[in-house]
DNA sequence: TCATGATTTTAACAGTGTAAAGATTGGATC
DNA sequence: GATCCAATCTTTACACTGTTAAAATCATGA
């Protein structure tokens, strides 16, 4: 069978095209429209114009390519937040604000790198486990700067609890439609350094 | 086949035992094994001792049953709240540490409620979206009664937002080994009435 | 006693991840 | 330029999954 095989930029290829990515690519998108569940090697073979084993030269599993994913999700989250972190705005607001914004831009990956399935495949998968802390330390290595010692711990868990289960809540749908997220996002952010508003 | 079928009392049955309950504990193990990807419905009838479509008698399909599990799961969570509330420690931090004890308690049923999942076997059961709700009602009331109103929506999503974040990282192991859970749980939560330390 | 209705089983279908084997091809070597 | 090689991809097959349709079984009311 001798069929042209033409990728996305539209030129006809020779063997098969450069896979490796365009695998990447597609299970992104699958990923982005049915969450962690809907990935599916057999799917993105199709999309790819592949067959499904042919994911196998270049990932040993399905989690290892739902792994590859998460990692680049890590890097893109983390590259986001050192940018937010640089900018001319409140240190950990604008980070935690470039946190949950990265999570609602990409609900799909947030779910993936966060979610049920990163105990599977981040088996054997160091390196994943570790990028996970990498986004920690960001706001740790902040709190150093700003706080005693034996304090750090404690608010370094506050701070990424309260920005993590904000970003699942809004992925979730739980941010009143109408309101700008940003804003909203950065009200409740805001309690954190402030505490509870004085009773009335 | 006239085989004997002796359910979890030990008690020979007749046609075959009450299965739907039995169906459900047998779930509920299966999901704090290996968490929400765990569940099968084949596996479940077998530990069942039970042909797998014999669920669907009782579970129109493995999304409903999960459904069901995540339903018992908001009851208990809520009930637990209930109880905290009604304690004499203070409010809020009582509640707050009663709800990551839960999910402690419960680390897969936990994932299941407020999971990735969640969106699929909750599509046609309006009543796990009200459950859901409860639980942020709860702690969304206790607020009305110390807040200004203008204040309580933001206070409630950050509230919200600590204690599910909280839990999931809890449930991720990222509290260190060999401290108290409870205790960090109660010291983290704390920060959110006081706002962070003050600069050293 | 016996038919009825509820319960469970067997058989089958479409889908999945994955392993093993064979086919195809691009590029290096003569 | 022809030829071999190693990388790449396909075909085939297996075990597993959720789910449906049909048949078998049993508990109980008439």
């Amino acid at each position: 069978m001798v069929t042209d095989k033409t990728t996305e930029k539209g030129s006809t290829r020779y063997h098969h095209g450069n896979l490796r990515p365009t695998l990447l690519s597609v299970a992104r998108a699958l990923l982005e429209e049915g969450g962690p569940q809907a990935l599916s090697l057999r799917e993105i073979g199709r999309r790819a114009g592949v067959s499904a084993p042919a994911a196998y030269h270049y990932f040993s599993s399905l989690d290892a390519l739902a792994a590859a994913l998460a990692e680049q999700g890590f890097a893109e989250l983390s590259e986001e937040i050192d940018a937010a972190l640089a900018g001319p705005r409140r240190h950990l607001l604008a980070g935690g604000i470039a946190y949950v914004a990265f999570a609602r831009a990409n609900p799909g990956l947030y779910r993936l790198m966060f979610g049920e399935g990163f105990q599977a495949y981040s088996k054997g998968n160091e390196a994943i486990g570790a990028s996970r802390m990498r986004v920690y330390r960001q706001m740790k290595e902040d709190l150093e700067k700003r706080l005693a010692p034996e304090k750090v711990a404690n608010a370094a868990l506050f701070l990424w609890s309260l920005t993590h289960g904000l970003a699942l809540l809004t992925i979730d749908g739980q941010i009143e439609p109408g309101v700008d997220p940003d804003a909203r996002v950065a009200e409740v952010l805001k309690l954190a350094g402030l505490g509870l508003p004085a009773a009335k």
